[in-house]
DNA sequence: AAATAAAATTAGATATATCTAAAAAATAAT
DNA sequence: ATTATTTTTTAGATATATCTAATTTTATTT
């Protein structure tokens, strides 16, 4: 099965939608998501019904089919390690990869980025914290760790906290830190074990290792 | 000025075809070179006239234009770098890049050029021994030779092949002649022109003239 | 349940890039 | 200098991907 670079970014943005727990996505959604038009959605949908890969009945959105879903992870696959290329090996700011990534995922060749990965020593993750589909589809279950656990200079996002009472989520709003957030570790002080974060490339805040021990965050 | 990647491929082949020492361009020529047909390069030509990137009098062929040729070296450049990059840092083989590179040149990101240029350390020629333009398009050529009009006893260095198809790479590898071998003319059959030659100072291979006249080297 | 609002689709355009078949222009041959 | 041949261009299709405007369908409100 091979797809057009357009109907891989809209196959894409439809798999992005459906994780989002909707049991189908919508037109309007996807032409938000796409930055696009609801009558240009309405037209891309019926070629990927055709193509079996997205399950469409009219005027009541869209799933993604088995074989849908194989070639979206293909295509965040491809992205994610050109990411990886971009930051590791060419310095690019993690900030700078999504566009030309956006460009590079759409080079057909296996034997490319059978290569590339093996070069980049097979990353699990892509700058953002994301996983690497690896190339059966798979995604590695993100192994999580406290920031009182990274290491100086460890970059990561925060994906859960142990604690969710009202106070320790106040905190959390206080001090600017939330679920997503970017985060990397500046310093730890080893006399108490509190750290000191980066959050987001600008926000600098400190943290007791208690506060730290409490807050998940999986690693770039 | 912006060329969409099927206008820069059109522009890539009038660049190599003016370079054969022709005075102007001829639909048909490009015609071949494209592998499309006739109909569709007076289209094309017409776009790039709009552009001002080509001189185009119906009927009369054409001619590059000084900002067409800046674009075309543009282009070439960033082709022969990802060559570079597939060879280099992916262990390509040489003969199998060409059609990825044909991809990869599209991207468009002056900052990934510059990127990768220095990360693969500023090379001048690419694996196939043709050089690479710099950002301005500047080229430093070496002159080359054909094998079959080398002089018997003359010793040289194999840089490029002019026929680069799978084909002939195959043949190549096969009778174990490569780009950067050391080479030295033993003998030449006036009879048919075909040669014979020693390469790396041990192995001594037979060609025909067909063969020796695709084979470029400089001479030492 | 009828009226209204929202969402989705179709109809009809535009732009790119290609093709075949027909027409026009340039070149070559008698 | 006509005629024939080759080359090139145009006219008209097809396919992709997008748009606006109009229409249709579904969902919501009264």
């Amino acid at each position: 099965m091979m797809l057009t670079a357009a109907e891989e970014n809209y196959l894409k943005a439809i798999y992005h939608l459906s994780d989002e727990g909707r049991k189908s996505v919508s037109t309007n959604d996807i032409a938000a998501e796409m930055k696009t038009k609801p009558a240009s959605v309405s037209d891309m949908l019926r070629k990927l019904a055709e193509k079996e890969v997205i399950n469409y009945r009219k005027y009541y959105g869209v799933n993604i089919t088995p074989e849908g879903k194989k070639l979206a992870l293909q295509t965040i696959r491809k992205h994610r390690l050109w990411e990886v290329f971009l930051v590791d090996k060419l310095n690019f700011a993690w900030d700078e990869v999504h566009e030309v990534a956006e460009e590079l995922e759409h080079i057909q060749s296996p034997l490319l980025i059978q290569r590339l990965d093996a070069f980049l020593n097979y990353p699990k993750f892509d700058p953002h914290g994301d996983p690497i589909p690896d190339e059966f589809g798979d995604v590695r279950a993100r192994p999580r760790i406290a920031l009182n656990e990274m290491e100086i200079n460890q970059a990561g996002q925060i994906v859960a906290v142990k604690d969710s009472s009202a106070a320790f989520l106040r905190y959390m709003d206080k001090v600017g830190a939330y679920i997503g957030a970017r985060v990397k570790i500046l310093d730890k002080v080893e006399f108490d074990g509190s750290v000191e974060i980066l959050v987001d490339q600008k926000k600098s805040i400190f943290m007791s290792k208690d506060v730290a021990s409490n807050i998940l965050a999986i690693q770039s």
